[in-house]
DNA sequence: CGCCGTTTTGACGTATCTCAAAGAAGGTGG
DNA sequence: CCACCTTCTTTGAGATACGTCAAAACGGCG
Protein backbone atom coordinates (compact mmCIF):
# COMPACT_ATOMS: atom_id res chain seq x y z
CA UNK A 1 0.00 0.00 0.00
CA UNK A 2 3.02 2.66 0.51
CA UNK A 3 4.12 1.47 -2.54
CA UNK A 4 0.94 2.86 -3.99
CA UNK A 5 0.79 6.02 -2.29
CA UNK A 6 4.05 6.37 -2.71
CA UNK A 7 4.30 5.91 -6.79
CA UNK A 8 0.93 7.24 -7.34
CA UNK A 9 2.59 10.40 -5.46
CA UNK A 10 5.07 10.58 -8.06
CA UNK A 11 3.56 10.04 -10.67
CA UNK A 12 4.42 12.97 -13.71
CA UNK A 13 0.44 14.38 -14.30
CA UNK A 14 2.40 17.24 -15.66
CA UNK A 15 4.63 16.57 -18.22
CA UNK A 16 8.14 16.32 -15.94
CA UNK A 17 8.36 13.10 -16.90
CA UNK A 18 11.57 13.02 -19.07
CA UNK A 19 13.06 15.04 -16.52
CA UNK A 20 12.82 13.11 -13.38
CA UNK A 21 13.72 9.39 -12.71
CA UNK A 22 10.11 8.47 -12.59
CA UNK A 23 11.16 6.32 -15.30
CA UNK A 24 13.06 3.73 -13.68
CA UNK A 25 11.28 0.14 -13.57
CA UNK A 26 12.06 -0.05 -9.67
CA UNK A 27 10.50 2.98 -9.19
CA UNK A 28 9.68 2.92 -5.17
CA UNK A 29 9.40 -0.88 -5.50
CA UNK A 30 6.20 -0.85 -7.97
CA UNK A 31 7.54 -2.57 -10.94
CA UNK A 32 6.13 -2.57 -14.76
CA UNK A 33 4.80 -5.83 -16.50
CA UNK A 34 6.57 -5.66 -19.80
CA UNK A 35 3.94 -6.69 -23.03
CA UNK A 36 4.74 -8.15 -26.45
CA UNK A 37 3.89 -5.77 -29.56
CA UNK A 38 0.43 -6.60 -30.81
CA UNK A 39 -0.84 -8.43 -27.26
CA UNK A 40 -3.75 -7.40 -25.14
CA UNK A 41 -3.50 -6.02 -21.86
CA UNK A 42 -6.87 -5.66 -21.52
CA UNK A 43 -10.39 -6.95 -22.76
CA UNK A 44 -13.49 -5.03 -23.30
CA UNK A 45 -16.17 -6.28 -21.16
CA UNK A 46 -14.20 -8.21 -19.33
CA UNK A 47 -14.60 -7.63 -15.56
CA UNK A 48 -11.59 -7.06 -14.03
CA UNK A 49 -10.82 -4.14 -12.07
CA UNK A 50 -6.88 -2.42 -12.20
CA UNK A 51 -5.71 0.75 -13.97
CA UNK A 52 -2.64 0.99 -16.28
CA UNK A 53 0.10 3.49 -16.25
CA UNK A 54 2.30 3.59 -19.19
CA UNK A 55 5.58 3.21 -18.94
CA UNK A 56 6.98 3.18 -22.38
CA UNK A 57 6.12 1.60 -25.81
CA UNK A 58 2.77 2.43 -27.49
CA UNK A 59 -0.66 1.46 -26.78
CA UNK A 60 -4.30 1.73 -28.41
CA UNK A 61 -7.29 2.13 -26.33
CA UNK A 62 -9.88 0.79 -28.50
CA UNK A 63 -13.75 -0.17 -28.60
CA UNK A 64 -15.06 -3.33 -30.67
CA UNK A 65 -18.46 -2.60 -32.22
CA UNK A 66 -21.62 -5.58 -32.81
CA UNK A 67 -20.89 -4.71 -36.68
CA UNK A 68 -17.05 -5.99 -36.69
CA UNK A 69 -15.61 -2.34 -36.75
CA UNK A 70 -13.92 -0.86 -34.03
CA UNK A 71 -12.77 2.98 -32.92
CA UNK A 72 -9.67 3.92 -31.15
CA UNK A 73 -10.49 5.86 -28.00
CA UNK A 74 -6.96 6.94 -27.57
CA UNK A 75 -3.13 6.18 -28.47
CA UNK A 76 -2.17 6.46 -24.67
CA UNK A 77 1.66 7.56 -24.19
CA UNK A 78 4.16 7.38 -21.72
CA UNK A 79 2.89 7.96 -18.19
CA UNK A 80 -0.58 8.30 -19.62
CA UNK A 81 -3.24 6.36 -16.84
CA UNK A 82 -5.72 4.43 -18.65
CA UNK A 83 -8.81 2.45 -17.16
CA UNK A 84 -10.23 4.46 -14.73
CA UNK A 85 -14.04 4.20 -14.78
CA UNK A 86 -14.42 4.87 -10.94
CA UNK A 87 -17.90 2.11 -10.55
CA UNK A 88 -17.54 -2.03 -10.86
CA UNK A 89 -18.72 -3.13 -14.36
CA UNK A 90 -17.28 -4.61 -17.01
CA UNK A 91 -14.16 -2.38 -18.98
CA UNK A 92 -15.51 -0.08 -21.83
CA UNK A 93 -12.59 -0.40 -24.30
CA UNK A 94 -9.88 -3.11 -24.61
CA UNK A 95 -6.07 -1.95 -24.23
CA UNK A 96 -3.30 -3.43 -26.93
CA UNK A 97 0.19 -2.97 -27.36
CA UNK A 98 1.80 -1.33 -30.60
CA UNK A 99 5.06 -2.00 -29.56
CA UNK A 100 6.56 -3.83 -26.45
CA UNK A 101 4.77 -2.01 -23.96
CA UNK A 102 6.07 -1.62 -20.14
CA UNK A 103 3.05 -0.66 -17.81
CA UNK A 104 2.44 0.07 -14.26
CA UNK A 105 -1.00 -1.98 -12.94
CA UNK A 106 -2.40 -0.27 -9.92
CA UNK A 107 -5.84 -1.75 -8.45
CA UNK A 108 -8.97 0.73 -9.09
CA UNK A 109 -10.66 -0.33 -5.57
CA UNK A 110 -7.19 0.39 -3.56
CA UNK A 111 -6.46 3.20 -5.79
CA UNK A 112 -9.75 4.50 -5.03
CA UNK A 113 -9.76 3.96 -1.14
CA UNK A 114 -6.40 5.79 -1.23
CA UNK A 115 -7.83 8.92 -2.96
CA UNK A 116 -10.28 9.05 0.15
CA UNK A 117 -7.19 9.35 2.75
CA UNK A 118 -4.51 11.31 -0.07
CA UNK A 119 -5.94 14.45 -1.14
CA UNK A 120 -2.58 14.86 -3.64
CA UNK A 121 -3.78 11.50 -5.25
CA UNK A 122 -7.46 12.89 -6.04
CA UNK A 123 -6.15 15.47 -7.36
CA UNK A 124 -3.98 13.89 -9.63
CA UNK A 125 -6.24 11.43 -10.93
CA UNK A 126 -9.50 14.41 -11.45
CA UNK A 127 -6.48 16.44 -13.58
CA UNK A 128 -5.46 13.42 -15.94
CA UNK A 129 -9.04 12.67 -16.26
CA UNK A 130 -9.80 16.23 -17.12
CA UNK A 131 -6.88 16.04 -19.72
CA UNK A 132 -8.06 13.10 -21.03
CA UNK A 133 -11.74 14.38 -21.48
CA UNK A 134 -10.06 17.53 -23.61
CA UNK A 135 -8.72 14.93 -25.90
CA UNK A 136 -11.63 13.10 -26.17
CA UNK A 137 -13.61 16.33 -27.02
CA UNK A 138 -10.81 17.26 -29.65
CA UNK A 139 -11.09 13.76 -31.12
CA UNK A 140 -14.74 14.25 -31.25
CA UNK A 141 -14.45 18.16 -33.56
CA UNK A 142 -11.85 15.73 -35.59
CA UNK A 143 -14.45 12.88 -36.29
CA UNK A 144 -17.68 15.05 -36.25
CA UNK A 145 -16.15 18.21 -37.97
CA UNK A 146 -13.06 18.02 -39.70
CA UNK A 147 -12.58 16.90 -43.22
CA UNK A 148 -10.42 14.12 -43.93
CA UNK A 149 -7.10 16.07 -44.31
CA UNK A 150 -7.45 18.90 -41.12
CA UNK A 151 -8.46 15.62 -38.99
CA UNK A 152 -5.30 13.81 -40.13
CA UNK A 153 -2.92 16.83 -39.62
CA UNK A 154 -4.55 17.69 -36.57
CA UNK A 155 -4.12 14.28 -34.76
CA UNK A 156 -0.19 14.25 -36.17
CA UNK A 157 0.37 17.36 -34.64
CA UNK A 158 -1.60 16.35 -31.49
CA UNK A 159 0.69 13.28 -31.03
CA UNK A 160 3.97 15.49 -31.84
CA UNK A 161 2.61 17.33 -28.74
CA UNK A 162 2.24 15.05 -26.31
CA UNK A 163 5.18 13.00 -27.46
CA UNK A 164 7.19 16.23 -26.68
CA UNK A 165 5.77 16.44 -23.71
CA UNK A 166 7.06 13.60 -22.52
CA UNK A 167 10.83 13.79 -23.96
CA UNK A 168 9.72 11.58 -27.04
CA UNK A 169 9.61 13.88 -29.97
CA UNK A 170 11.82 16.89 -31.07
CA UNK A 171 12.33 19.13 -33.95
CA UNK A 172 9.28 18.30 -35.68
CA UNK A 173 10.45 15.13 -35.90
CA UNK A 174 8.72 11.22 -33.87
CA UNK A 175 8.56 7.83 -34.36
CA UNK A 176 5.16 6.86 -34.78
CA UNK A 177 4.61 3.05 -35.21
CA UNK A 178 0.86 2.90 -36.11
CA UNK A 179 0.11 1.16 -39.36
CA UNK A 180 -2.47 2.95 -41.71
CA UNK A 181 -5.25 0.74 -40.56
CA UNK A 182 -5.00 1.87 -36.93
CA UNK A 183 -4.94 5.23 -37.89
CA UNK A 184 -8.25 4.98 -39.68
CA UNK A 185 -9.51 3.64 -36.41
CA UNK A 186 -8.27 6.88 -34.55
CA UNK A 187 -9.37 8.99 -37.57
CA UNK A 188 -13.36 7.23 -38.00
CA UNK A 189 -11.80 6.51 -41.91
CA UNK A 190 -10.67 3.91 -44.12
CA UNK A 191 -7.40 2.41 -44.55
CA UNK A 192 -7.64 3.21 -48.09
CA UNK A 193 -8.43 7.44 -47.70
CA UNK A 194 -5.97 7.58 -44.78
CA UNK A 195 -3.68 6.78 -47.60
CA UNK A 196 -4.42 9.36 -50.04
CA UNK A 197 -5.16 12.10 -47.80
CA UNK A 198 -1.26 10.97 -46.10
CA UNK A 199 -0.26 11.42 -50.04
CA UNK A 200 -2.09 14.81 -50.15
CA UNK A 201 -0.47 16.44 -46.68
CA UNK A 202 2.73 14.90 -48.29
CA UNK A 203 2.58 16.62 -51.51
CA UNK A 204 1.10 19.79 -50.07
CA UNK A 205 4.47 19.58 -48.02
CA UNK A 206 2.79 19.88 -44.77
CA UNK A 207 4.24 16.39 -42.96
CA UNK A 208 5.56 13.39 -43.92
CA UNK A 209 4.12 10.07 -42.18
CA UNK A 210 6.55 7.22 -43.82
CA UNK A 211 8.26 3.90 -42.58
CA UNK A 212 7.51 4.19 -38.77
CA UNK A 213 8.26 8.19 -38.54
CA UNK A 214 6.63 11.70 -38.71
CA UNK A 215 7.80 14.43 -40.08
CA UNK A 216 6.58 17.82 -39.81
CA UNK A 217 7.25 19.88 -42.77
CA UNK A 218 6.18 23.08 -42.84
CA UNK A 219 4.70 23.53 -39.26
CA UNK A 220 2.94 26.94 -39.98
CA UNK A 221 0.92 26.09 -42.46
CA UNK A 222 0.00 22.52 -40.51
CA UNK A 223 -1.07 24.40 -38.08
CA UNK A 224 -3.01 26.57 -39.91
CA UNK A 225 -4.52 24.00 -42.30
CA UNK A 226 -5.20 21.58 -39.18
CA UNK A 227 -6.63 25.16 -36.93
CA UNK A 228 -4.13 22.96 -33.86
CA UNK A 229 -4.32 24.50 -30.90
CA UNK A 230 -2.06 22.64 -27.99
CA UNK A 231 -4.00 24.25 -24.92
CA UNK A 232 -5.97 21.38 -24.50
CA UNK A 233 -2.79 19.28 -24.05
CA UNK A 234 -1.73 21.12 -21.20
CA UNK A 235 -1.17 19.18 -17.65
CA UNK A 236 -0.49 22.32 -15.73
CA UNK B 1 -15.86 27.59 2.38
CA UNK B 2 -18.20 25.46 4.86
CA UNK B 3 -21.16 25.99 1.93
CA UNK B 4 -18.90 24.85 -0.83
CA UNK B 5 -17.54 21.81 1.43
CA UNK B 6 -20.96 20.57 2.23
CA UNK B 7 -22.33 21.22 -1.26
CA UNK B 8 -20.43 19.39 -2.93
CA UNK B 9 -20.27 16.38 -0.67
CA UNK B 10 -23.87 15.97 -0.76
CA UNK B 11 -23.52 16.16 -4.49
CA UNK B 12 -24.77 12.79 -6.18
CA UNK B 13 -22.84 11.41 -8.36
CA UNK B 14 -24.96 8.35 -8.31
CA UNK B 15 -28.28 8.87 -10.05
CA UNK B 16 -30.10 9.43 -6.71
CA UNK B 17 -30.61 13.20 -7.39
CA UNK B 18 -34.12 12.61 -8.34
CA UNK B 19 -35.41 10.61 -4.95
CA UNK B 20 -33.07 13.10 -1.96
CA UNK B 21 -33.74 16.61 -1.65
CA UNK B 22 -30.59 18.37 -3.29
CA UNK B 23 -33.10 19.89 -5.80
CA UNK B 24 -34.21 22.54 -3.43
CA UNK B 25 -32.77 25.67 -4.59
CA UNK B 26 -31.24 26.56 -1.42
CA UNK B 27 -29.69 23.34 0.09
CA UNK B 28 -26.74 24.02 2.29
CA UNK B 29 -26.82 27.44 1.26
CA UNK B 30 -25.55 27.35 -2.42
CA UNK B 31 -27.74 29.18 -4.73
CA UNK B 32 -27.96 28.50 -7.87
CA UNK B 33 -27.99 31.15 -10.67
CA UNK B 34 -30.71 31.44 -13.45
CA UNK B 35 -29.78 31.97 -16.71
CA UNK B 36 -32.85 33.04 -19.65
CA UNK B 37 -32.96 30.24 -22.84
CA UNK B 38 -30.08 30.61 -25.58
CA UNK B 39 -27.33 32.51 -22.87
CA UNK B 40 -24.45 31.87 -22.87
CA UNK B 41 -22.83 31.04 -19.34
CA UNK B 42 -19.55 31.03 -20.15
CA UNK B 43 -17.12 31.41 -22.84
CA UNK B 44 -14.65 29.23 -25.07
CA UNK B 45 -11.32 31.15 -24.51
CA UNK B 46 -12.13 33.10 -22.01
CA UNK B 47 -10.00 33.07 -18.45
CA UNK B 48 -12.51 32.65 -15.56
CA UNK B 49 -12.20 29.58 -13.75
CA UNK B 50 -14.89 28.07 -12.02
CA UNK B 51 -17.05 25.00 -12.38
CA UNK B 52 -21.09 24.57 -12.93
CA UNK B 53 -23.44 21.84 -11.82
CA UNK B 54 -26.46 21.93 -13.51
CA UNK B 55 -29.64 22.31 -11.54
CA UNK B 56 -31.76 22.14 -14.16
CA UNK B 57 -32.61 22.80 -17.49
CA UNK B 58 -30.81 21.98 -20.80
CA UNK B 59 -27.52 23.15 -21.58
CA UNK B 60 -25.16 22.61 -24.31
CA UNK B 61 -21.48 22.55 -24.04
CA UNK B 62 -19.85 23.29 -27.83
CA UNK B 63 -16.36 24.39 -29.35
CA UNK B 64 -16.48 26.55 -32.23
CA UNK B 65 -13.61 25.94 -34.86
CA UNK B 66 -12.15 28.42 -37.25
CA UNK B 67 -14.28 28.27 -40.04
CA UNK B 68 -17.44 28.98 -38.36
CA UNK B 69 -18.59 25.47 -37.75
CA UNK B 70 -19.57 23.92 -34.37
CA UNK B 71 -18.91 20.55 -32.78
CA UNK B 72 -21.53 20.30 -29.31
CA UNK B 73 -19.52 18.05 -26.79
CA UNK B 74 -22.29 17.11 -24.46
CA UNK B 75 -25.85 18.25 -23.05
CA UNK B 76 -25.00 18.43 -19.60
CA UNK B 77 -28.37 17.80 -17.39
CA UNK B 78 -29.45 17.75 -14.21
CA UNK B 79 -26.78 17.06 -11.57
CA UNK B 80 -23.64 17.10 -14.24
CA UNK B 81 -20.59 18.74 -13.17
CA UNK B 82 -19.18 20.82 -16.43
CA UNK B 83 -16.15 22.81 -16.91
CA UNK B 84 -13.20 21.21 -14.72
CA UNK B 85 -9.73 21.09 -15.97
CA UNK B 86 -7.44 21.15 -13.39
CA UNK B 87 -5.34 23.58 -15.00
CA UNK B 88 -5.60 27.53 -15.29
CA UNK B 89 -6.03 28.69 -18.97
CA UNK B 90 -8.06 29.62 -21.14
CA UNK B 91 -11.71 27.57 -21.23
CA UNK B 92 -11.91 24.76 -23.78
CA UNK B 93 -15.36 24.94 -24.68
CA UNK B 94 -18.63 27.16 -24.37
CA UNK B 95 -21.73 26.47 -22.22
CA UNK B 96 -25.03 27.95 -23.07
CA UNK B 97 -28.35 27.21 -22.17
CA UNK B 98 -31.17 26.14 -24.08
CA UNK B 99 -34.00 25.93 -21.82
CA UNK B 100 -33.99 28.42 -18.31
CA UNK B 101 -31.12 26.70 -16.73
CA UNK B 102 -30.60 26.81 -13.12
CA UNK B 103 -26.46 26.21 -12.21
CA UNK B 104 -24.43 26.08 -9.37
CA UNK B 105 -21.28 27.51 -10.00
CA UNK B 106 -18.09 27.00 -7.35
CA UNK B 107 -14.53 28.46 -8.33
CA UNK B 108 -12.17 25.70 -9.55
CA UNK B 109 -9.46 27.05 -7.34
CA UNK B 110 -11.47 26.28 -4.13
CA UNK B 111 -12.74 22.68 -5.35
CA UNK B 112 -9.06 22.09 -6.04
CA UNK B 113 -8.09 23.06 -2.68
CA UNK B 114 -10.93 21.22 -1.08
CA UNK B 115 -9.94 18.01 -3.00
CA UNK B 116 -6.59 18.28 -1.16
CA UNK B 117 -7.89 18.11 2.17
CA UNK B 118 -10.82 16.19 1.61
CA UNK B 119 -10.92 12.68 -0.21
CA UNK B 120 -14.50 12.02 -0.76
CA UNK B 121 -14.33 15.15 -3.15
CA UNK B 122 -11.44 14.25 -4.86
CA UNK B 123 -13.74 10.92 -5.55
CA UNK B 124 -16.41 12.17 -6.57
CA UNK B 125 -14.57 14.50 -8.89
CA UNK B 126 -13.14 11.91 -10.64
CA UNK B 127 -15.94 9.41 -10.93
CA UNK B 128 -17.67 11.89 -12.71
CA UNK B 129 -15.14 12.76 -15.03
CA UNK B 130 -14.36 9.10 -15.60
CA UNK B 131 -18.31 8.98 -16.54
CA UNK B 132 -18.00 11.96 -18.97
CA UNK B 133 -14.98 10.31 -20.36
CA UNK B 134 -16.82 6.80 -21.21
CA UNK B 135 -20.06 9.34 -22.57
CA UNK B 136 -17.59 11.63 -25.25
CA UNK B 137 -16.04 8.11 -25.96
CA UNK B 138 -19.33 7.06 -26.88
CA UNK B 139 -20.00 9.65 -29.11
CA UNK B 140 -16.93 9.68 -30.87
CA UNK B 141 -17.92 6.14 -31.90
CA UNK B 142 -20.77 7.88 -33.13
CA UNK B 143 -19.26 10.01 -35.30
CA UNK B 144 -16.35 7.90 -36.26
CA UNK B 145 -17.69 4.39 -36.82
CA UNK B 146 -21.75 4.20 -36.56
CA UNK B 147 -23.89 5.86 -39.46
CA UNK B 148 -26.35 8.53 -39.32
CA UNK B 149 -28.88 5.78 -37.99
CA UNK B 150 -27.13 4.46 -35.78
CA UNK B 151 -26.06 7.75 -34.23
CA UNK B 152 -29.04 9.24 -33.85
CA UNK B 153 -31.24 6.22 -32.38
CA UNK B 154 -27.85 6.01 -30.13
CA UNK B 155 -28.08 9.52 -28.84
CA UNK B 156 -31.24 9.26 -28.67
CA UNK B 157 -31.27 6.23 -25.91
CA UNK B 158 -28.23 7.82 -24.56
CA UNK B 159 -30.47 10.95 -23.47
CA UNK B 160 -33.23 8.62 -22.72
CA UNK B 161 -31.10 6.58 -20.27
CA UNK B 162 -29.34 9.90 -18.79
CA UNK B 163 -32.48 11.30 -17.93
CA UNK B 164 -34.03 8.23 -16.37
CA UNK B 165 -31.34 7.96 -14.14
CA UNK B 166 -32.37 11.44 -12.44
CA UNK B 167 -35.85 11.27 -12.62
CA UNK B 168 -36.94 13.14 -16.23
CA UNK B 169 -38.01 10.19 -18.28
CA UNK B 170 -40.25 7.44 -17.89
CA UNK B 171 -42.15 4.91 -20.02
CA UNK B 172 -39.53 5.76 -22.65
CA UNK B 173 -40.63 9.42 -23.03
CA UNK B 174 -39.51 12.62 -22.83
CA UNK B 175 -38.71 15.88 -23.05
CA UNK B 176 -36.10 17.40 -25.81
CA UNK B 177 -35.65 21.06 -26.85
CA UNK B 178 -33.11 20.09 -28.61
CA UNK B 179 -33.64 21.57 -32.54
CA UNK B 180 -32.65 19.75 -35.18
CA UNK B 181 -29.21 21.88 -35.75
CA UNK B 182 -28.49 21.56 -32.25
CA UNK B 183 -28.75 17.86 -33.48
CA UNK B 184 -26.84 17.68 -36.16
CA UNK B 185 -23.71 19.71 -33.98
CA UNK B 186 -24.00 16.86 -31.60
CA UNK B 187 -24.27 14.31 -34.37
CA UNK B 188 -21.68 15.95 -36.75
CA UNK B 189 -24.14 15.83 -39.66
CA UNK B 190 -26.16 18.56 -41.54
CA UNK B 191 -29.52 20.02 -40.23
CA UNK B 192 -30.78 18.16 -43.08
CA UNK B 193 -29.49 14.59 -42.80
CA UNK B 194 -31.10 14.74 -39.39
CA UNK B 195 -34.24 15.71 -40.32
CA UNK B 196 -34.12 13.24 -43.21
CA UNK B 197 -32.43 10.16 -40.71
CA UNK B 198 -35.35 11.50 -37.85
CA UNK B 199 -38.25 11.00 -40.43
CA UNK B 200 -36.51 7.00 -41.05
CA UNK B 201 -36.86 6.31 -37.32
CA UNK B 202 -40.08 7.21 -36.93
CA UNK B 203 -41.06 5.44 -40.29
CA UNK B 204 -39.65 2.19 -39.44
CA UNK B 205 -41.58 2.83 -35.92
CA UNK B 206 -38.62 3.07 -33.75
CA UNK B 207 -38.63 6.55 -32.45
CA UNK B 208 -40.41 9.69 -32.94
CA UNK B 209 -38.94 13.22 -32.46
CA UNK B 210 -41.64 15.76 -32.36
CA UNK B 211 -42.37 18.63 -30.78
CA UNK B 212 -39.92 18.75 -28.16
CA UNK B 213 -40.80 15.26 -26.93
CA UNK B 214 -39.00 12.12 -27.38
CA UNK B 215 -40.90 8.58 -27.70
CA UNK B 216 -39.67 5.45 -27.72
CA UNK B 217 -42.09 2.88 -30.10
CA UNK B 218 -40.01 -0.30 -30.03
CA UNK B 219 -36.82 -0.05 -27.59
CA UNK B 220 -35.93 -3.40 -28.64
CA UNK B 221 -36.00 -2.96 -32.34
CA UNK B 222 -34.28 0.71 -31.41
CA UNK B 223 -31.39 -0.81 -28.96
CA UNK B 224 -30.94 -3.35 -31.83
CA UNK B 225 -30.52 -0.95 -34.44
CA UNK B 226 -28.49 1.52 -32.24
CA UNK B 227 -26.19 -0.83 -30.62
CA UNK B 228 -26.91 0.43 -27.63
CA UNK B 229 -25.41 -0.93 -23.94
CA UNK B 230 -26.03 1.91 -20.96
CA UNK B 231 -23.18 0.31 -18.64
CA UNK B 232 -21.44 3.48 -20.01
CA UNK B 233 -23.70 5.55 -18.04
CA UNK B 234 -23.53 3.55 -14.79
CA UNK B 235 -22.64 5.85 -11.44
CA UNK B 236 -22.04 2.78 -9.33
C1' DC C 1 13.77 -16.72 -51.98
C1' DG C 2 9.12 -16.68 -50.63
C1' DC C 3 5.77 -15.15 -47.40
C1' DC C 4 2.72 -11.98 -45.05
C1' DG C 5 1.40 -7.63 -43.54
C1' DT C 6 1.32 -3.06 -45.31
C1' DT C 7 1.06 0.53 -48.67
C1' DT C 8 -0.42 2.24 -52.99
C1' DT C 9 -3.36 2.81 -57.06
C1' DG C 10 -7.60 2.52 -59.97
C1' DA C 11 -12.48 2.31 -61.07
C1' DC C 12 -16.73 2.77 -59.31
C1' DG C 13 -20.61 3.28 -55.70
C1' DT C 14 -23.08 5.82 -52.18
C1' DA C 15 -23.98 8.15 -47.82
C1' DT C 16 -24.03 12.45 -46.74
C1' DC C 17 -23.64 17.42 -47.98
C1' DT C 18 -25.06 21.69 -50.46
C1' DC C 19 -28.17 24.85 -52.17
C1' DA C 20 -32.67 26.43 -52.42
C1' DA C 21 -37.21 27.06 -51.42
C1' DA C 22 -41.65 25.91 -49.57
C1' DG C 23 -44.37 24.73 -45.48
C1' DA C 24 -45.31 24.73 -40.21
C1' DA C 25 -45.07 26.56 -35.92
C1' DG C 26 -44.48 29.79 -32.40
C1' DG C 27 -44.18 34.45 -30.69
C1' DT C 28 -45.25 39.55 -30.91
C1' DG C 29 -47.63 43.68 -31.71
C1' DG C 30 -51.56 45.91 -33.27
C1' DC D 1 -57.95 37.51 -33.00
C1' DC D 2 -55.49 38.47 -36.93
C1' DA D 3 -51.20 39.82 -39.42
C1' DC D 4 -46.57 39.44 -39.38
C1' DC D 5 -42.02 37.77 -38.49
C1' DT D 6 -38.71 34.60 -37.20
C1' DT D 7 -37.17 30.22 -36.39
C1' DC D 8 -37.65 25.55 -37.33
C1' DT D 9 -38.92 21.68 -40.20
C1' DT D 10 -39.52 19.41 -44.47
C1' DT D 11 -38.71 18.29 -49.31
C1' DG D 12 -36.22 18.13 -53.87
C1' DA D 13 -32.41 18.04 -57.13
C1' DG D 14 -27.78 17.84 -57.85
C1' DA D 15 -22.72 17.63 -56.15
C1' DT D 16 -18.86 15.44 -53.67
C1' DA D 17 -16.05 13.54 -50.14
C1' DC D 18 -15.36 9.40 -48.76
C1' DG D 19 -16.21 4.32 -48.97
C1' DT D 20 -15.90 -0.25 -51.39
C1' DC D 21 -13.77 -3.68 -53.97
C1' DA D 22 -9.87 -5.51 -56.08
C1' DA D 23 -5.34 -6.01 -57.37
C1' DA D 24 -0.64 -4.76 -57.76
C1' DA D 25 3.67 -3.23 -55.60
C1' DC D 26 6.44 -2.88 -51.66
C1' DG D 27 9.10 -4.28 -47.67
C1' DG D 28 10.63 -6.61 -43.76
C1' DC D 29 11.66 -11.19 -42.02
C1' DG D 30 12.48 -16.06 -41.46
Amino acid sequence: MQTLLEFMRSHPVGGTLSKNGWGNNDFFGATAKIYKPHSVISRQDDHNDGIFVVKSGWAILYHGLPDGERQIIDTPLRGDIVGFRGVDGPRLASLASITELAVYEISSKELLKAILSQGHLGKKIACSLARLNAILAEHLMNTGRRNAMRRTAHFLLELEERLSMVGLSAHGRYECPLTQYELADILGMTAVHVNRTLRELRKADLVSFKSGYVEVINRKKLVETAGFDSEYLRYR
